[in-house]
DNA sequence: ATATTATCAAACAGTGTCTGTAATATACTA
DNA sequence: TAGTATATTACAGACACTGTTTGATAATAT
């Protein structure tokens, strides 16, 4: 029998990595993530360089760390959102475009992160981690509609495949968030939130004015 | 004055490059992409290690080589058609929804050059590719937006900027051929297109049915 | 004929992988 | 509780490959 499975870790792991990731924190502070050698991180954190591949594919898989870490914590916030938050519309009256709450975390968690999540989207060497999290969000989005197709079966996704619906929703996500990073982040979350909204519930049709045939 | 700004390219750059595009076409019908190194084409192609790179940044460089002369066919097919067939919806009467032609076009091109396009799709190491795919869409859908608004400047993009809505349609049209690809295709080009063009026109809540205020 | 420019081999630091060996945590036994 | 056996981990050294730079050489364009 392995002794631990999901047990404890080994306490020389728990402070390899541990080092490893305050090396990597530390030196992303100092100078530009792309300079950054695995040999000046292992270096830096007094483990053997061959160490660092027990743990860790690449500087991106140490990177990824960070990010599930703190991802993790605002997956369980998302969590506790009641579906009926996620698909509520503000055509109800009440005003304009309202942000949509659960979009609306999304964003602002991502800028109140944004010194981890600029480093993927500008470094030439870290789409490994743009497209992990694509495929978290997507995996989510999958999890959630079969979540509510099971307890609350009202019409829905008649046309396309679960899959395909994550797909767009994610690809699309994680396509204005790189938009916004790139931008400075000059607009707010609830502006980025108001816009994705519109766009993804509403449609291109909606949201522009496009008509029928237009010429 | 420069010799050559765009005139001739050197005799020499012509054939070494040459050499090297076919020696890697070569050996990926060899064997899997990721197990093709750089001194294995400059090998077959008869060409110094180091002359390679001041052609080519890395073997995804080389690669795109490929992509951008098949893409420069089907984009130059695509800029033929006139903006009505790229906004028109087929909610005129004449049935459910029909496939958008431009859309159709896309799809089937990538159908049409799958063994190219799953490359970076399946590979660990070639999603520059994908993010400079991204890239050349993303630019094509603002100077195809531009125009439309100079040329015909009907109600259009009120509430989001141009770089919002084409960083969304790129991010969710790339992210959708990721999906069919990784689903070998099992869709035809038309079905892809038909449900695209349902989510992106329609949206999430035309096409899911998904209601204001839902529990 | 002459100035450009491409190519090349050699050398370098760095990567990612794989050894065998030493160190040390954990699990079991008494 | 302590002591030992077992399983894992950490390590240095070696390897093929990468990406970059250098100066010398050869091909090309004008």
């Amino acid at each position: 029998m392995q002794p631990n499975q999901k047990h404890k870790l080994d306490r020389r792991v728990q402070r390899t990595v541990q080092s490893l990731r305050t090396a990597l924190l530390e030196l992303i502070k100092e100078k530009n993530y792309d300079d950054i050698s695995i040999e000046e991180i292992t270096e830096r954190a007094n483990v053997g360089r061959a160490t660092f591949y027990l743990h860790f594919k690449d500087k991106e898989d140490l990177l990824l760390e960070e990010f599930t870490e703190i991802m993790d914590v605002r997956a369980q916030a998302l969590s506790e959102i009641p579906f009926s938050e996620w698909l509520a519309n503000s055509d109800d009256g009440s005003g304009e475009n309202k942000p949509l709450r659960p979009l609306l975390l999304v964003f602002q968690h991502i800028h109140d992160h944004s010194e981890l999540y600029y480093l993927p989207v500008q470094s030439a060497n870290a789409s490994k981690i743009v497209e992990r999290i694509r495929k978290v969000t997507t995996e989510a989005i999958v999890k959630f509609v079969e979540n509510k197709m099971q307890t609350d079966p009202i019409p829905l996704l008649f046309e396309v495949p679960i899959e395909f619906f994550a797909a767009f929703f994610s690809g699309a996500l994680v396509s204005i968030v790189s938009w916004w990073i790139k931008e400075d982040m000059r607009h707010t979350p609830e502006e980025v939130t108001t816009m994705f909204r519109s766009l993804f519930f509403g449609g291109a049709q909606d949201t522009l004015g496009l008509q029928p045939g237009a010429k």
